[in-house]
RNA sequence: GUGAGUAUAGCUCAGUUGGCAGAGCACCAGGUUGUGGCCCUGGGGGUCGUGGGUUCAAGUCCCACUACUCACCCCA
């Protein structure tokens, strides 16, 4: 039995890189007020061909997408958003005080496998619902900053952009296509599909040939309405007064279609051709798209693998208390319940039978802060010795006082 | 979906012009009677990714398949 292409285990040699990632990315959002969502992994089809977009390609071609048993179409979800949006909506949360909550959990695309992007990956998000005020753009990007700078990640650039709304964006997909149809003939044969579709895309192409040419290409700027410009115009306002560095990429698009207005990429250069650690931007059509009332919304994901790859931290494996039991079992038990119970240190009583040294071994491996040794002799004498293991020195305590004197030590 | 590279022990990898399957790390056991790290000695572990083919003989050469890695694409 193998594995499936493109799933990962996460081992406990590596669960502690995992655990540290959600517990500051949990303090972090908690900090600013985000509550946790858990919505569900399977979804409706329909959410997300209504949410992301039909002609997306994660609609298109990565969707794990099957039927039930009674024979309605289901997706394991490729995104957060689109589910926190319908639960936004299916459990009124509009009159719920807490308009910010996050996310984290699995997502699931079937893409090709390569560094830094997984079938089965894991995104920490945040969906803000109701809030126009394009301060609160500032603070997602601020708190997406401040989350990676607490996770110990450096070297990261942001980069912004505006890509309008319904009422300025089409047009200036029109005068996009017109441009573009006039090179045609020079385009890869991707970009002449895109073309067609969405000629926004065509911005984003790496092949040298086309970025030559979208360089001279209409800009957004020219076209997006004065709502939208206004917009944007406070959220780099806001984000200057917040001291966060950014640059404007008027190239920048995003790859799903709810997006509008103020959109952003926090990038790193460490992972190769997956640079891209978190994005989000501004959705506020989604909520009536999926059949709730007008509400204005702003997010960001980031990719936990890809955050594990970059945080930077020192390892500390350890338990506080291995019991090396050279006969009776049943008291070193009781002895480790105490520990355990009240004093709430961590124990790991050795059950195998084993030689006195080759548990030693095994404590050293385990980076064990002490060891207790409980034999024939120490029985006869009605003691334990506790060892402690980073100063190499041990003593001797009479058995009911064990627990009384480690309180004590830790206290 | 496309391209390139890789596939030998739990891990990282050697393996000459085809001729008995190797190292380091890890694991286990010893190095006097019940004490870890360093060192020394020994041990267990491999259908050489899978299936064909060439050959007296294939880890090695040929073909197919599969998986992994990276890149395209796409995205977090």
């Amino acid at each position: 039995m193998e594995i499936l292409r493109g799933f990962k285990d996460i081992l406990p040699q590596d669960i502690n890189k995992w655990q540290r990632l959600e517990k500051l990315a949990r303090e972090t959002l908690e900090s600013f007020g985000y509550k946790e969502i858990r919505t569900p992994i399977l979804e409706k089809t329909s959410l997300f061909a209504r949410g992301v977009g039909e002609t997306t390609d994660i609609v298109e071609k990565e969707m794990y997408t099957f039927l039930d048993k009674s024979g309605e179409s289901v997706t394991l979800r490729p995104e957060g958003t689109a589910g926190t949006v319908r639960a936004f909506i299916d459990n009124h949360l509009e009159n719920y005080p807490f308009k910010k909550y996050y996310y984290i959990g699995p997502m699931f695309r079937y893409e090709r496998p390569q560094k830094g992007r997984l079938r089965q990956f894991h995104q920490i998000g945040i969906e803000v619902f109701g809030i126009d005020n394009p301060a609160v753009d500032a603070e997602v990007v601020l708190v997406d900053k401040i989350m990676l700078d607490r996770l110990n990640i450096s070297d990261l650039r942001i980069e912004i952009n505006n890509i309008g709304c319904p009422n300025c964006r089409p047009e200036y997909s029109k005068k996009l296509k017109e441009y573009f149809q006039t090179h045609r003939e020079e385009l890869c044969d991707d970009c002449k599909r895109r073309l067609d579709r969405n000629p926004l895309r065509i911005l984003d192409c790496k092949n040298k040939t086309c970025s030559r040419i979208a360089k001279n290409a209409p800009k957004i700027t020219e076209f997006v309405c004065d709502n939208c410009k206004a917009h944007y115009e406070k959220v780099k306002e806001n984000l200057v007064a917040l001291g966060i560095d950014f640059q404007e990429n008027p190239h920048l698009v995003r790859g799903l279609d709810y997006y509008t207005k103020f959109v952003f990429e926090i990038i790193t250069d460490k992972l190769g051709a997956q640079g891209t650690v978190s994005a989000g931007g501004r959705y506020d059509n989604l909520v009536e798209q999926l059949g709730g009332k007008p509400t204005s919304g702003i997010g960001f994901a980031s990719g936990c693998e890809r955050l594990i790859e970059l945080m930077v931290y020192d390892e500390d494996q350890n338990i506080d208390y291995y019991f090396a039991c050279l006969e009776d079992y049943t008291t070193c038990m009781k002895l480790a319940k105490g520990l355990a119970d009240s004093l709430k240190r961590s124990v790991y009583v050795e059950y195998e039978n084993r030689s006195l040294k080759s548990m030693m071994k095994k404590a050293d491996k385990m980076n064990a802060n002490y060891v207790v040794i409980y034999g024939e002799n120490e029985k006869e004498k009605g003691i334990v010795i506790v060892k402690d293991m980073k100063r190499s020195n041990q003593e001797e305590i009479e058995i009911e006082k064990f627990l009384e004197n480690e309180v004590a030590r830790w206290q």
